[in-house]
DNA sequence: GATGAAACGTTCATGAC
DNA sequence: GTCATGAACGTTTCATC
């Protein structure tokens, strides 16, 4: 039942609570003091404007592998993504790479800039760029009744 | 201007129109207007809920590289890609591979299950996958005044 | 412990200016 | 762009199961 509440409020942040008691079979108050308990259990963490990064003039954006020397630490490199704001994702993953980085610029130019920039950090060792030529698909996670995640 | 009342809403989609206006020294009904052309206009695209995929049971994420048969076009990637749900975005992309994908998955089981599904479209030849160990970033983007996206 | 219904203050949405 | 108005919504309180 609160994955069916959740799902109304990623479908559309702002339905009303009416309307999702009306879907889930429950009074407005009581979908109210739902969302409340979600929230603070963290399962929820806020409301967002979903918005198109290209109508603000972020047209372009890459994914950049980071090699790193020896034993970087994730909180290292935690520390140095948050300097760079073009930075919109990041995780260590497996594999060669130590960490993968999702950034958005306005142009190639500042793509180049950026990377440049991610490049000189001290443990950085060198990087492998993926410029982003379309993009597919981008979702919020919607829950299903059966339990898997699906296209909004 | 636009782009304040962008950022109060990405910040947080159910402040009132009235707080807004306060932020960017207007009137709520100016402010309505404004964020309704923005919808219009296709800026902004919805309101949704930030929810936590781990308090979901989304715990493991990953990321592959899909390597396609001589010229597979980028529209039949996309078809390929809505058949999967677990596949959360995905975009061509330059280098040796062709497409990226992130997946979200409910364990380590249901990553391997997914990556063998996706493995088995007919024009994929090869795939290279990276697991996500630890996020370090994944922000919605946030407009400074430069002009420059941030951190919410 | 969670729910439904009613009361109150706030916000939205609209039209006139 | 502002201001004013009626309708809709969020929030709290209270009784109930």
């Amino acid at each position: 039942m609160d994955r069916d509440i959740i799902g109304a409020l990623i479908a559309d942040a702002r339905t009303t609570y009416a309307v999702i008691g009306q879907q889930v079979g429950l009074s407005a108050s009581a979908v109210k003091r739902r969302v409340d308990r979600l929230r603070e259990a963290g399962a929820i963490t806020g409301f967002t404007a979903r918005v198109e990064p290209a109508a603000l003039g972020w047209t372009t954006e890459a994914y950049v592998e980071l090699y790193c020397r020896g034993k970087t630490s994730p909180v290292e490199i935690g520390r140095a993504v948050a300097r760079h704001p073009e930075i919109v994702s990041a995780c260590t993953v497996t594999g060669e790479a130590d960490a993968l980085l999702h950034i958005r610029a306005t142009d190639m130019r500042h793509v180049e800039q950026v990377i440049e920039r991610i490049a000189s950090e001290a443990f950085v060792v060198r990087t492998k760029s993926s410029i982003v030529l379309s993009r597919l698909l981008d979702t919020p996670l919607v829950m299903e009744r059966n339990g898997s995640p699906r296209i909004a």
